[in-house]
This record gives structure tokens, sequence and C-alpha cells, in this order.
DNA sequence: AATCCGTACAACCGCAATCAT
DNA sequence: CATGATTGCGGTTGTACGGAT
């Protein structure tokens, strides 16, 4: 007694995608919306499998998608991302408007990792290969959290990171941040932080959407809202980088809420 | 011209998470 | 709460393409 198949196999086509498939999909999409994969073949006259309709569209089809060379700014986002978080491609791909996980995740495999190790860092750990090269150590790292939430790519709400923590912990880590402690790329190092790595800290991430992130840290005083401290300046972006994104109302970059 | 090899990327597969009943 | 259906994710594979031999 296995799994029932996600679809009808002996009927289904595999492989390449047809224009005319490609039309067929958008069409019934731009009609019906997305959603309900498994019953959209069938409807829009497809003879694929749910999962591949779906596949196709979320990673080639979507109007919003960005085609094109990732820029340097998003290479050393997504590496810094991925330091933070690790292979969760999805999660890094919400920060990159019109980028797929997929493609993040190809783009990963055959350019970063490379580019990495001719720096001298571990892809995985992002620490130095042979303890010669310098690594960029990042402030914050989920890579071994426990659970990651799930969360919409894109929104237009405002998201707000928020941990369990140990206010003194936690103080002596908004102390370090404001007072000056922070390499000029808004990181603090290994070397310069020993003992504020975050997996000493015993952080249990969460993410949620409120539109009162003050009124939300008041009803919940055990967790800490991290105001004013943006997910880019946090990854050592500087305004007039990507973090000019902050600025905009679609907020992309907007992870920020506050120590409480 | 034919073949080999490395690279890039689209697509598939299995599994886990989430949702609906 | 339990169970089955559905969706989404991450690892892996297949294949097209270009450059080297």
């Amino acid at each position: 007694m296995g799994r029932s198949p996600c679809c009808e196999k002996a009927h289904t086509n595999k492989g390449a995608w047809t224009k005319e498939e490609d039309q067929r999909l958008i069409r019934y999409i731009r009609v019906h919306g997305e959603g309900s994969w498994r019953s959209l073949p069938k409807a829009a006259g497809l003879l694929r499998c749910g999962k591949s309709c779906r596949l196709r569209w979320m990673n080639y089809l979507r109007p919003d998608l960005k085609r094109g060379n990732f820029t340097e700014d998003e290479d050393e986002l997504i590496i810094k991302l991925h330091g933070l978080l690790g292979n969760k491609w999805s999660l890094i791909a919400g920060r990159l408007p019109g980028r797929t996980d997929n493609e993040i995740k190809n783009y990963w495999n055959t350019h970063i990792k490379r580019k990495l190790v001719s720096r001298g860092i571990d892809p995985q750990s992002h620490r130095p290969l042979n303890g010669t090269a310098k690594a960029t150590p990042t402030e914050l790292d989920f890579r071994n959290a426990p659970t990651l939430p799930k969360i919409k790519p894109i929104t237009t709400a405002t998201p707000s990171l928020s941990f369990k923590y140990d206010e003194s912990q936690v103080k002596a880590k908004s102390d370090s941040l404001e007072g000056g402690n922070c390499t000029s790329s808004g990181m603090t190092t290994d070397e310069e932080q020993p003992s504020s790595r975050p997996n000493e800290l015993n952080l249990e991430l969460s993410i949620g959407f409120s539109t009162n992130s003050a009124n939300s840290a008041e009803s919940k005083p055990k967790v800490a809202k991290l105001k004013a401290v943006c997910l880019c300046w946090q990854l050592g972006f500087q305004r007039s980088e990507i973090c000019s994104n902050c600025e905009n109302t679609n907020g992309l970059f907007r992870y920020c809420t506050t120590l409480g």
C-alpha cells in the first residue's frame, strides 16, 4: 500500500513544455486564477500532471518573473541569505522579487558555490575552507533552526520577525548592534562577537504579519520585536543599495521590528 | 565534421506540511 | 482528533547547448 500517485501517469505528457501547452496554461490561469492544481490540467485541456503545471507556471510563465542574469547585489544577497537560512530556497526567493526558488537553487549550484570556493569559503558552512580566508559570517543564523515558518514570498503586508528570547541576552545583542560594534558591512564577525552567535541565544524564530507591531509586542511581552533593524541592513546592505526598497510601500525587504 | 565534456537550467520525484472533512 | 487530499519544497535528473579537442 503505497501513496496514491499525484496524477494519472499513463495519460500525461512529460518533459519539455510546448508553446501550445504554455499558451493553454496561461490562458486558463488568466481566466480562473492560480490554484486547484490537481484539477487544473483537465479543466485547461492539458495532458500534464497538476504538479507539473504549477511548476511551469511558478518557475517560467508567471508574468512577474524577472528574466536575465543575476546582478552583483543579488549575488551578495543570496549568499548572505543562504548564510542565514541554509538551503531554504523558497524563503530566499521571497526576498528576491521576480526570482524563483528553482532559479536561485540552480544559480547557487552552478555559480555561487564556485564563487565562494574561489574566495576560500565553504558554501555550506560559510566558513573559511582552510582557515586562512576571511569569511563573512552572518549576524543571525537560522540554518539549524528546528523549524522555519512558511511565508508567502511576496506580500504588501509588513511581516515581522519575532523571537522567544532571554531578555539579558537580547539586551546585550541590542547594545552590540547600537554600540558601534558592527563592521563596515553592518555585520559582526565571529572574531568580534564570539559569544553572540545566535545558536547560543536559543532563539525561536517566528514570522508574522501585524499592522501594529508595537501593540502586539505589548500583548505578547516575551516576544521581542526588532523594529528598525531591517533585514537588508542586517545583511550588510546600505540604504543607497538594496535597502532603498525599504522605503517603498511594497517593502519586500522591510522585515523591520523593534527590540522590545 | 564528429565527439567529448562541462555548464546551465527546466523538469521530475519523493516527502513533509498544510488543509479540508 | 484522525484521516485523506492537496500543495509546496528541496534534491536530483535529463537534456540542450557551446567550447575544446
